[in-house]
DNA sequence: TCATATAAGTGGTCTAGTCCACCAAATCAT
DNA sequence: ATGATTTGGTGGACTAGACCACTTATATGA
């Protein structure tokens, strides 16, 4: 286990210890049921104090990658998932994740005034502006998702006016605007596919679709957007790490 | 704010806060953008350290039910969901929280060898005996999901002596056999409803399905169970809270 | 030989601080 | 009045310890 820390970056140190130990767990350099070192052994390593050592491995916990036992020791979790937890990321970060090209088709792209339900979702108000994407999502150019998006004009101004086709969304947001996302809540349900969705995923009518509704948080806690996103179920499966105490 | 701690109890302290923070949460006593007492002040106010006050509030950050500002202050997020985060629980206690009765129809229950899928996903040999249950799963007395379910045999002897059409099955295993539940991987996908599985939840074949797919881990990072849950679409949809850094 | 005590190591919890970047409101100088 | 600066409060990161419950292996005793 070698581990060298950057103390001069902005990088947190139990983050960069953290990543480090991801890495190479990923990269199979760390295989599964393999002894990590301890928090106090990490300490004595990274020459840090324990509890930096030990957040470092609580967020690997929590994500999975390792489990402890006390008395014990901290030890490589074996993933048959392939999820890398279920953070909170776009659409484009996960297809790359998942070693896909991920593309995008703009079907629609236009303001209009929020409908009661939108409104809600974002905390705005029915006489409030939005702008409403709808995106045909393609993994490896094959039709993957349909999506259908709000976002409040009054946070994002022009925002039509950039390049939603190649730009992760989440990106823009983040440098054009300053806005990053901090918390979403989803709702997974599934559903058979409507004539209009079936025809722009090609995929037959009433075969089944898994509806992904997000409604996402910047850091400030505002909603910065309400998704609802169809995908086909043959080409999709969402995965989840569920942990008993979240602290 | 008042918040009384046993110091005695073998509840840590900080456990004790976030609960106590969170039940407030819940009962609406504390409201929607409502400040929460800062790190030091929560600290004054319960005599412990920083850290420890600290340590329950990030606990509540993460399940989404404060954000925290820099420079600001700590603050009760709104809450459009009634998830209880992505808690680990079981379908009697999930039920319960969502105010619905739960009661269980035990539709097949033996002892059979594990099919290689299973064997993997355990991590047991396919010569192993795993018990094998099929459960129809109700809410309120309605047909809510069919469940196949597998657990190695070797684990829990005489599992199916037991009660398990009136318990929960997380019980059994903690109270028999002393087996904790700690972390899952959960894959969700959509699918249309067999003919089989059509009839015994009473809806039309080829209507959706939410497939749940569950491999648990217990504290010792034992496979414990693997179960598919095919819920009824009209009337389950699964929540969760997603965050940025699990940090 | 076999049970029992002991020591060393582990994660879990907790303390009492420190320094930093950030924000808001009050204050001060122009 | 207004713009700049100070001040106090916030969360974020980090330290260097402490005690506990638990496990395992080793040594000790009957």
């Amino acid at each position: 286990m070698n581990l060298t820390l950057d103390r001069i970056s902005s990088v947190p140190l139990y983050a960069q210890i953290h990543g480090e130990i991801r890495r190479q767990i990923e990269a199979d350099q760390l295989k599964a049921g393999a002894a990590v070192p301890s928090e106090r052994e990490l300490a004595e390593i990274c020459k840090v104090s324990r509890m930096t050592a030990r957040q470092a491995l609580n967020a690997l916990k929590n994500e999975g990658f390792v489990y402890q036992e006390r008395g014990i020791g901290t030890f490589v979790a074996k993933r048959k998932l392939d999820v890398h937890t279920r953070n909170l990321i776009g659409f484009t970060e996960e297809m790359r994740g998942r070693g896909l090209t991920p593309s995008t088709k703009i079907l629609l792209a236009r303001r209009e005034n929020a409908a009661q339900e939108v409104a809600q979702e974002l905390g705005i108000e029915t006489a409030d502006e939005v702008f409403h994407f709808q995106r045909l999502r393609l993994a490896d150019d094959s039709p993957l998702a349909f999506e259908d998006a709000f976002l409040p004009v009054k946070h994002f101004p022009d925002l039509d006016a950039k390049n939603l086709e190649n730009e992760s969304l989440y990106k823009i947001l983040e440098t054009e605007y300053g806005v990053a996302m901090r918390r979403a809540e989803e709702i997974l349900e599934a559903t058979c596919a409507s004539k209009e969705i079936a025809r722009a995923l090609a995929i037959k009518p009433k075969s089944a679709l898994l509806i992904v509704h997000r409604v996402v948080f910047s850091e400030s806690n505002l909603a910065v957007e309400s998704v609802r996103t169809f995908y086909r179920a043959d080409r999709y499966r969402a995965t989840f790490v569920l942990t008993k105490n979240a602290v």
